[in-house]
RNA sequence: GGGGGCAUAGCUCAGCUGGUAGAGCAGCGCCCUUUUAAGGCGAAGGUCGGAGGUUCGAAUCCUCCUGCCCUCACCA
């Protein structure tokens, strides 16, 4: 590959690039010479020499792009980028570099050459992963994915392309590789110098074993599916910026292979849990998102507002008495995925949008339940973690069944050495917890339910490892379990502990429609000052109890939880693809210094 | 909302008690037919998150702002 035959007429000598004679200038003049060439003109052009190098390898001559087109190249949005004053049809605002505008030039210099930057489909053989599975002599391949690293050796290239499932190496050869239009050298050299690394190419060839032994595709023809603009994370590292994780989860997920397994286990997950409640014969079901009323916990809803009724509606918080609705329905047994929405704090074990598994069974009680439970879990995670063992920060938790149970006052006397009944009165109830958990806020409003659950929180449930049933929950503490037959103060109620973490809460369902009437009102009474929107809601949910609704027992899991015990993370953010994030301001930008000044002025969403 | 920390090239990171910014990867030019983060040579690439202030001089010190992380409080 020598460079003089290549090198057109017209152009420079190598050896002196146009505009780069920076040497004798400072480094910053240098900078600054090479942004007003990029800003404005198109006079001599740097990057002329390698178009005309990729066409020079032509044998029918130097069809290099013409001059009226390779203005166009660089005048394409690309080349005004830098100028930020003009608009031109690319409306990203984010500093313009070097390399993005680099590529879109490419994507010109491709389309002189009659190769497509963005062609509507490739039909592929195999995905990697089933490519992966061929014995070496298959022939005959085709394979597409992202580039995501390149080996140059001269005549030889190897490279990774990677899909969804797969990562696959394949080779090309300078004498033996093909585009549609170009041969050798020429298709060659278009693979070298105008595919980048984040493009996403197709590739024809049979396999092969190096002499490494490793499975490759040697590649007989490839074609450009999609043109990347922006260079890929560092290769090594990965993406590692937690923010930048969040806000471009698909760098994340292009980069990271231990996040591409995270979300692979939220699939598996949900998948095993669903098999596993279809076999035992619940059916799923879909229940309203946008409702009048949010009930079902005791949360804040977010707020929206119905236009066409002209009333406020509400984000759901759970599923609940929806569910509970069709089991009045007649539907024996129902669950739901059902994303929920809760406006409050933020911390990494809530999230403002999250997922909650809920399901109903009728004729089961919480102790048919909790049976149930153990085998359910227990199959969800052999199914998709493989063992029912789980490491969760440095511990071990078997979720082999039989699971302990323990009542929620000997958990408090065990874990947290206090006997509720040795404090009789609300007074020495609270005096106690204030001296064992002095930072909590608030405790001169609690009553004695809300007194013995900051009790647990802060001092016993830290410490169960589990897993365990936790049962026996005062009364004060769930409004819609039902009261227990043996003890008035206590529900049919349990909490699956695990990791210090409650996964699952479940009860035997109150089903009794006068006794729900006074439960509700002892709840407004004590927690807020009973607003009419909350009313309206159990109104028509206890409209629905009074046709009648047999005994039934629910149960709610928070599915980024359990998965956060799965994968050993202690963010929920890590196991949701798209996290909230306050938007960005573009930092830095013109635009930026309108939107950071007090006004309070509108960002970056009309951008986005 | 309170407290603590972080923000430097596209990415991953250095940058000492203030003296005007550096590496690796990626990109660019060149060499290289069996690599696995390939290697080698060369040249580039930066409003040091933003705005003020102190100073002869600020990435560095101070104040405010923005975003993110951790933590406490509330709810799952």
């Amino acid at each position: 590959m020598s460079s003089s035959p290549r090198t057109c007429t017209l152009l420079p000598a190598p050896g002196s690039p146009p505009g780069r004679n920076a040497q004798s200038l400072s480094k910053k003049a240098a900078r600054s010479q090479g942004a007003r060439r990029t800003g404005g003109a198109r006079a001599p052009l740097p990057r002329a020499g390698r178009q005309c190098k990729i066409g020079g390898l032509s044998p029918q001559g130097c069809p290099r792009i013409p001059a009226d087109r390779r203005a166009a190249a660089v005048d394409f949005p690309g080349g005004r980028m830098a100028d930020t004053s003009e608009s031109g049809p690319d409306t990203d605002r984010r500093p313009v570099n070097e390399q993005r505008r680099r590529r879109i030039e490419k994507i010109a210099e491709l389309k002189a050459l009659g190769i497509a930057a963005y062609p509507d489909r490739f039909p592929r053989t195999h995905t990697l992963a089933e490519a992966a599975a061929l014995p070496e002599s298959a022939q005959g391949l085709a394979l597409a994915g992202r580039l995501t690293l390149r080996r140059r050796f001269g005549k030889l290239t190897f490279a990774h392309i990677q899909d969804q499932d797969k990562a696959f190496q394949i080779a090309l050869e300078r004498d033996k590789v093909a585009t549609a239009s170009l041969a050798g050298k020429d298709a060659y050299a278009v693979f070298q110098h105008l595919i980048d690394l984040g493009d996403f190419i197709g590739c024809e060839g049979d396999l092969m074993r190096t002499k490494t032994g490793e499975l490759t595709l040697s590649v007989k023809r490839f074609t450009l599916l999609a043109k990347s603009l922006r260079p890929l994370p560092e290769k090594w590292h990965g993406l590692r910026d937690l923010e930048l994780c969040y806000r471009q989860r698909y760098l994340d997920l292009i980069m990271n292979a231990d996040t591409r397994a995270r979300f692979a286990l939220r699939r598996r997950v949900i998948a095993a849990f669903r098999e596993t409640l279809d076999r035992e014969g619940f059916v799923e079901v879909t229940t309203p998102t946008l409702v009048p009323t949010a009930s079902g916990a005791l949360a804040t809803p977010f707020v929206t507002h119905h236009q066409a009724l002209d009333m406020p509606a509400y984000l759901r918080i759970a599923p609940e008495t929806y569910l509970k609705r069709l089991i009045v329905g007649g539907y024996d047994k129902v669950y739901e995925f059902a994303q929920s929405f809760r406006n409050e704090g933020m911390d990494p074990s809530h999230l403002q949008e999250f997922a909650l598994l809920e399901y109903y069974c009728a004729f089961w009680n919480y102790e048919d339940n909790m049976r149930f439970t153990e085998k359910l879990l227990a199959a969800v995670i052999a199914a998709a973690a493989g063992s029912p063992v789980v490491r969760f920060q440095g511990r071990e938790i078997d979720f082999t069944p039989p699971w302990p149970r323990i009542a929620f006052r000997d958990a408090l006397t065990q874990y947290a050495g206090v006997a509720p009944e040795d404090f009789p009165t609300v007074e020495s109830l609270r005096a106690e917890v204030k001296k064992r958990a002095p930072d909590v806020e608030g405790i001169e409003h609690m009553g004695r339910g809300s007194l013995l659950d900051q009790l647990y929180k802060k001092c016993a449930r830290p410490q169960m490892l589990g897993p365990a049933f936790l049962v026996g929950h005062p009364i004060e503490l769930s409004p819609l379990a039902r009261r227990s037959d043996a003890d008035p103060q206590l529900t049919d109620r349990f909490q699956v502990l695990a990791g210090g973490r409650e996964i699952v809460n479940a009860y035997s369902e109150l089903v009794a429609p006068i006794e729900q009437r006074e439960r509700f009102e002892e709840q407004a009474a004590l927690r807020r000052e009973g607003d009419a929107e909350a009313m309206a809601a159990e109104d028509d949910y206890l409209l629905c109890m009074e046709y009648g609704m047999p005994p039934t027992s629910g149960w709610g899991l928070g599915l980024e939880r359990f998965l956060c015990l799965l994968a050993d993370r202690e963010n929920l953010r890590d196991v949701v693809f798209f996290p909230f994030m306050r938007p960005q301001s573009d930092g830095g930008g013109a635009a930026d210094a309108g939107a950071a000044d007090d006004t309070g002025a509108p960002q970056a969403p009309e951008g986005a």
